[in-house]
DNA sequence: GTAGCGTATGAAATGCGTTCCATAGCAAGC
DNA sequence: GCTTGCTATGGAACGCATTTCATACGCTAC
């Protein structure tokens, strides 16, 4: 296969010159640049880009690690990371780890060895520190806020977010408050454990274990709360419930059973997905979309300038009030 | 930073010696390679990939084009290919495209550019016979039936699914019949259509053009379909709907207005969404997680073998019989 | 004894494009 | 007339690991 010596030899120039109107470099005289051109024709010739990176040392190529592509809330965050990767003209290398520890250090090493330009972070197994002492290598940006660290970040304050939202079911007059958490030992699910329990012991409102769901993740896991509410010696009033899907499955379950939403039982969820607003599920929002979106852009921008100042970008959330609370 | 060549000058071999250690060949003596690997060590030395992909023309990485990465259709496939690349060790890149056949055309060029051993086309805006013309530079895949190609395929059979569904509901006694359908001209669709049409006429069942709607994406557009039945002369008895979220949506719509699920409106789904499953929706699974794990494992397979006859790998699906026809 | 094979090791070629640096012609500026 | 600066062009160094080929030692087989 032709490679970029041989068209110089054709068409009769030097290497640099064929180098320059392969990138659109000024200082080609006409008549050499449409030689070039023609003659690159002539051999079909492509460029070997693994020649490229070697010698620029960039790919063009940012990583995203994610547990699960198949759950709304990465794939909206995805969504938003791969639009604007398409305007920078930038690839996305998807890695799903299933929380796997060690798949995610893989992703981390690439960087290490100039595979990639950058690693986006949307949620990981990792620790911090872990992820700090690959920020020589290149821009890291994760979706959580981590404090302070070597490395940017875009997050939502689920800490703010859920006890508005508690405190939006306390003034509609709730207190007997029921909570669906995803993952148990998630980082964001144990902010929001955190702020569950303060808040409750800062009102003086009911605690009870049952009332208390973990594992979350699925339509289906809902619709099971909505079941075990049957054996439940005394009911929550309101579930406040990590995403609109789960919480879904809460109400479709729940109103089989002959329950009235929100009278015997009311819910709030979260993400603001289309399916809430079809079943009008008062929800919050925190802004998936633009979460990946804000992440592209500052890796963006780290790997363009070479700034290497780490941002902490906090984006805000909104309750969406709808019928279900 | 450190290179191959100054740990061989540190460890006291030989570049090959080094090379040999760092993948695994045999012949290298216990001494030579403990000291390589503790120069390694001590240098703190990574591998420049870029080096290795040029030098060995492959890079491990296939890239994925779909159009939206946030629709429970793609997502799934995505599932499936990212778990099967996971376990073998590949890297996915991901093109959300759009439709946008230059940014599809992209992808392919890298193929062309050799930054990826090979491309999966889930689904695209692009002719097969474009496709065709890269299929010299490494394997490709496409989730859709295009025929007896230059290039592997997985898929459905469309038409068959279609009329299946269709002789399902015929044979429980419906006789109006309508379609909600995705993108009008997306190449599934369209044999969907020629499946739908074809089945009316030999069944010589009305055909109503307010029955076939297109453009139907997203559960508003099935709420959407669900409040125009009101303006409609004659009502369809039943809506076969490309995929289960629109179903849904269809559904909880209807439901607001009054309308009883099968009784005035009988719906069909279609992908087994858990959407599906909590609405308790019949609907036509077609294994899309197969679809996306098989794409993957086929274009593995040529791409470690080097063998490049297409494989044309056809999906079964099957019908779930559930409570809203 | 010597042909043959397995182990061990390194020199050098190979893959290929980018970019720094040097050179040179020509025009504008003073 | 001389300096300065822009346009144009190419040589050569650089980025880095893989792999083929040649060589050499030691042991077994006949």
């Amino acid at each position: 296969m032709a490679n970029i010596k041989e068209i110089a030899r054709i068409a009769g120039v030097s290497v640099t010159t064929v180098s320059r109107v392969l990138n659109n470099h000024p200082y080609v005289s006409e008549p050499k640049r449409a030689a070039v051109l023609q003659t690159i024709e002539q051999l079909n010739y492509a460029r070997n880009m693994n020649a490229v990176h070697l010698s620029t040392g960039r790919t063009g190529t940012v990583a995203v690690i994610l547990p699960y592509i198949n759950l709304f809330y990465f794939s909206v965050v995805m969504d938003g990371l791969a639009h604007e990767a398409l305007l920078a003209q930038y690839r996305l290398i998807l890695c799903q780890s299933n929380y796997d520890a060690d798949e995610e250090l893989k992703v981390l090493e690439m960087l290490r060895n100039k595979e990639i330009d950058g690693v986006v972070v949307v949620s990981t197994a990792l620790q911090p520190e872990v992820i700090e002492e690959y920020t020589g290598y290149g821009p890291v940006v994760t979706c959580q806020n981590n404090g302070e660290r070597r490395f940017s970040s875009v997050y939502i304050e689920h800490y703010a977010a859920f006890w508005h939202g508690l405190e939006y079911l306390k003034n509609k007059g709730y207190r007997k408050i029921g909570y669906c958490e995803g993952r148990q030992n998630g980082s964001s699910a144990t902010i929001r454990q955190s702020a569950f329990h303060a808040f409750l012991t800062e009102h003086n409102l009911p605690c009870r274990q049952e009332w208390m769901v973990f594992d979350c993740l699925k339509e289906e896991d809902g619709a099971a709360v909505a079941r075990s509410l049957h054996q439940m010696e005394e009911r929550p009033e309101v579930f406040i419930v990590t995403g609109d899907h789960v919480a879904a499955g809460l109400i479709i379950e729940a109103r089989k059973h002959g329950l009235r939403i929100p009278q015997d039982v009311a819910v709030m969820g979260f993400d603001n997905q289309p399916i809430g607003r079809l079943l009008d599920i008062t929800t919050i929002d925190n802004h998936l979309y633009d979460m990946g979106a804000a992440a592209f852009r500052i890796i963006h921008e780290q790997i363009r300038t070479g700034n290497r100042q780490p941002v902490y970008r906090k984006l805000d959330y909104v309750i969406i009030e709808r019928g279900t609370v």
